[in-house]
DNA sequence: TCGAGTATTGCACACGTGTGCAATTTGCCT
DNA sequence: AGGCAAATTGCACACGTGTGCAATACTCGA
């Protein structure tokens, strides 16, 4: 059995039992100076001891203000997300802002569904926070007519910003690492080809590579899509080159699990055989076998920033509209120093492998 | 720069531009049958084309629903959720409902600001969806005054329901699985000692066992709390007893995981020198080495179960308070037949084998 | 004690939507 | 054409909160 609960008190209501205006009340307990602080006090009490809560409703409604961000995530059980979402509704918390969910794996209905809530909840503005954005879904948003900002995602388009992690800077660092252990020989098992962030760090690959002096190979760089199949996939691949890399830097951690899988299917020892580096650094990546060795995403921080910069929109600040977070390394176990008689690409870089 | 997005379009807008009165817009728009239906047609059209959005506030504020569910998330950071909270927002999105976030890392402070934006937004009703819950934040959820739905909780309460995978069947089912395989030697890596979950998963584990004849060995049964370490140390242990067993049902994937890597650590191949099977079925139980065999929690299923009953019981239905639903086996490569020359607790039950 | 100035309070309206009820229009029948 | 019922529309108020402005109460100095 379910109640309606009870009509909540009302300033009304505090106003008749304390003998004054509903006025005085909201003055109150606003804090404005405009009533005689004893009385203020005394109302205080008064609502607090009836259980007084504000009607955000009311209130937005008159102030046309909501205090209500959107999160749209488009799948949930990405496990990046988790700690994006937290760094995200910690700085709304902080600045009392709430958030609505709005989830929408990639139905096209759901997602008009899920744009519609957020219009009609007259959100203030927008987080999009997801691997990939469907492509029908930003339009939508876009018709809000508030700001947005994306994660690790980028478009061109007022009032869209973005906030990413230097996916460029992260692939020269897992390329930068693995020379320095003495690799010349590294391949790159792609993400989604159309992404952004497999562009940066292709990119972030083969200018590594070529600063070293090392000649690129095309046998060496393997399509994939960011799942552990593409690194069982790449692995096999690999194995099947003319000359056979000894290490690998994955697009992702999921793809990099699946390397792993495929390296040992394969009989290789990691990091004994061959070297693995992943991206992401998401939680499982402590636990693999061995414990991965990444690129960690600051996802933390680009909640937070996120969120930061929405707030600052909102306050009608002008913002840099794309923002990049630096990437770090997290050595665990899966790179080492290339097997013995391996033959390096360039001779000569086995002397002097100091990378910046 | 921001905007103050140019107020929204009003049914009293409409209203003018239509030269009726924003009662007949009201009606015409919500499908009352009081108006003429060639201006109700008219009116809507009207309404697309100037783009109208109705806002909820003001809607809210006079129906004195608000259409708003919340979602409580101890930690998002649990792998575990994802899928629950897909189940939970697709019936909610279906039936019309919105969701609002709140996260609370276990900061007492934090989960009272939480619960206060819940209060003033009027949810209808509360979804707590987390491994474990602060034992302050429910008394708080309570004084809402609305009906709340656990998952994987319970607590004695009115308005207080829950929606639970059933831990002890789950735990039978994984036992009775290992004994099929000719285990008799079954370890048990435990949870949280104070957990309900911990609690039914340790009594199906010592049922299952007792039903088969099979005596009790206290130092089958370490203590843990649900994270690898737990899985680590308590491998560590049971590798010290007397008898050493040949299989152990941990409390959870994450605990499994941790014993995957304490087993391989001490030299022992899984499964031929030793099985294990986990809970929960998380999204990496696939992808751990060997791949792991656990009990899958139907996490979707709960989710839509736990919305679908919180809409029942906002419609003023009676609804049993605590609903169980039945977890399943998902084979994987984690366990096999015992080692061969392994001796058994009651040699008997090498020969008839077969269990429920 | 009076008056000016200030502090405090209340009135009345606004926000956008829904709805009971009275007013008006329409349709139909004789 | 007249009359009546039914269909359609508009008026006015309500929801809970905030705020400009006028009204009232207080304070202080002369």
């Amino acid at each position: 059995m379910s109640r309606r609960p009870a009509r909540r008190i009302s300033i009304k209501d505090i106003a008749r039992k304390a003998g004054v205006s509903h006025s005085t009340v909201s003055r109150a307990l606003r804090g404005s100076p405009l009533v005689n602080p004893r009385t203020a006090e005394r109302i205080r009490r008064l609502a607090a001891r009836m259980g007084y809560v504000p009607n955000a409703a009311a209130r937005s409604l008159v102030t046309t203000r909501t205090s209500i961000i959107g999160l749209v995530i488009t799948t949930l059980s990405d496990p990046f997300l988790a700690e994006i979402v937290r760094g995200v509704e910690e700085v709304a918390l902080e600045a009392g802002y709430r958030l609505f969910l709005a989830t929408s794996n990639a139905d096209p209905e759901r997602e008009l569904a899920a744009v519609r809530a957020l219009a009609e909840s007259r959100v203030e503005g927008v987080i999009v926070a997801s691997s990939r954005v469907g492509e029908l879904y930003l339009p939508h948003l876009e018709a809000l007519g508030v700001p947005i900002v994306l994660i690790n995602q980028q478009r061109e388009a007022p009032f869209i910003y973005s906030v990413a992690s230097d996916s460029y800077q992260g692939a020269v660092l897992a390329v930068s690492y693995l020379m320095n252990l003495g690799h010349t020989r590294i391949a790159y098992i792609a993400g989604p080809p159309m992404a952004r962030s497999n562009r940066l760090r292709l990119i972030g690959y083969q200018k590594t590579l070529a600063a070293a002096g090392i000649p690129p190979d095309p046998a060496w760089i393997v399509e994939g899509n960011g799942r552990p199949e593409a690194g069982e996939w790449g692995i096999q691949r690999l194995l099947e080159a003319p000359l056979r890399p000894t290490a690998v830097f994955c697009y992702n951690d999921m793809t990099a699990i699946g390397a792993l899988r495929a390296a040992r299917a394969a009989g290789l020892r990691v990091p004994e055989d061959l070297s693995i580096i992943g991206f992401d650094d998401i939680l499982f990546a402590a636990y693999t076998e061995p414990p991965l060795t990444t690129i960690a995403q600051p996802k933390y921080e680009m909640g937070r920033t996120a969120m930061s910069m929405l707030l600052r929109l909102l306050q009608g600040e002008r913002v840099p509209p794309h923002l990049q977070l630096p990437c770090r390394l997290v050595e665990r176990a899966s790179c080492g120093p290339p097997p013995e008689g391996s033959i390096p690409v360039v001779p000569h870089l086995l002397a002097e492998r100091r990378l910046p």
